[in-house]
DNA sequence: AACTATACGGAGGCAGCCTCCGCTTTGTCA
DNA sequence: TGACAAAGCGGAGGCTGCCTCCGTATAGTT
């Protein structure tokens, strides 16, 4: 599901508008794509003109849309984060606890995939910019059902909400000296910290 | 306990050689202090001609000392680890879940004092840096009596071990968005996790 | 005091970030 | 279809931070 102005609704995002004019929208599609690209490839220190020169268009257009760093760091990032909320509706009809965590696995298993990208968003944007909330919205709004249902059926504890929950989940998954087994293991571990004390 | 050339053993660190003149020293010295200050007033963004205007000596004698920014941010980290570290020992007589999770609650405060200094580290280091190596190494060996003890008393589950703990608490410990207070109750529900299961 | 190894410091080269503005393209309106 | 404004393009160049190099200064030694 891509993110554009037609589908998103006010709280959804705070993305750049996309351009009107057709080589502009063009120009734009190619940054984003590019930025992908570079960032999945490099392990670190991914610079601006080479994603420029990798779009095919000059630095000055890079920055017309872009006007910040993390504006394209966002963009990059968003439809992912759509992605894996939406997710959350192919766990309806498993067990209430195997639908949680079965999600937050695959949040796990996204958050790999992005790792660059994210730490690059952490050291350059504020930790309540606009975009986190957004991101952090879609996500809440997504995994809450599974939280609600799992504590109604009184596999996991009423005191956590599902903040708690991801962000729990997601300092893990960004461990960023532990291999995959390792992080898949340790949420494992932390998840069973969910349930009900006896 | 501050980390001296005469203190270190070879597994302990790889610290850059304290230097021998005693103008060197001197500037050695005041160029950690002045590193330790910027980092910790900083959010973000601290420069290096900063630090050496800060120490009141030129950008050639902290590269001289700290070739790469790496070597000044290790220095200015240590001792803190080698403190937290040391720190177990002063839980060895409480009961054992107190004890790990005592000591764990305090490595969590460390890592809250030292954020900026941690993401430097990981942004510009190598995940398998010997300096990690020895970082880790210090605190696993103060870790583990604790962990050991809990296990044989049967209060945590017998398939993690002192780096998996101690990995699971520093991931929830480095979020950083959230509040003290919320990472402090989310590391509590991880450790809920360690109990052996039912 | 003279000497040498050690250390100092900052000018300057380099790279990445970002701005600015003259040129090009698109879309529109007659 | 041609012509015109608005929108968009691109890269030269300024800025800043990283790091090196080498002429100068100082500690320690004899």
């Amino acid at each position: 599901m891509a993110a554009t102005p037609e589908t998103m609704t006010a709280t959804a995002t705070a993305l750049p508008d996309r351009p009107k004019r057709a080589d502009a929208r063009r120009n734009y599609d190619k940054l984003v794509a590019a930025a992908r690209e570079v960032f999945a490839e490099q392990e670190t220190g991914a610079t601006l003109e080479e994603i420029s020169k990798r779009a095919g268009v000059g630095i000055g257009t890079l920055y017309r849309h872009f006007p910040a760093r993390e504006n394209l760091i966002e963009a990059a990032y968003y439809d992912g984060v759509e992605e894996v909320a939406t997710s959350a509706i192919r766990f309806a009809d498993e067990e209430p606890w195997e639908a949680l965590t079965g999600w937050l696995r695959e949040v796990v298993a996204f958050a790999a995939t992005k790792r660059v990208l994210a730490d690059e968003m952490f050291a350059v944007m504020d930790r309540d910019a606009p975009f986190f909330k957004s991101c952090s919205g879609v996500v809440y709004d997504a995994g809450e059902p599974l939280l609600s249902r799992a504590q109604d059926a009184g596999v996991v504890r009423d005191d956590v909400d599902i903040n708690d929950v991801t962000k729990m989940v997601m300092g893990i998954a960004n461990l960023r000296t532990a291999p995959a087994e390792q992080i898949e293991r340790l949420v494992a571990v932390a998840l069973d910290g969910l349930r009900p004390p006896a």
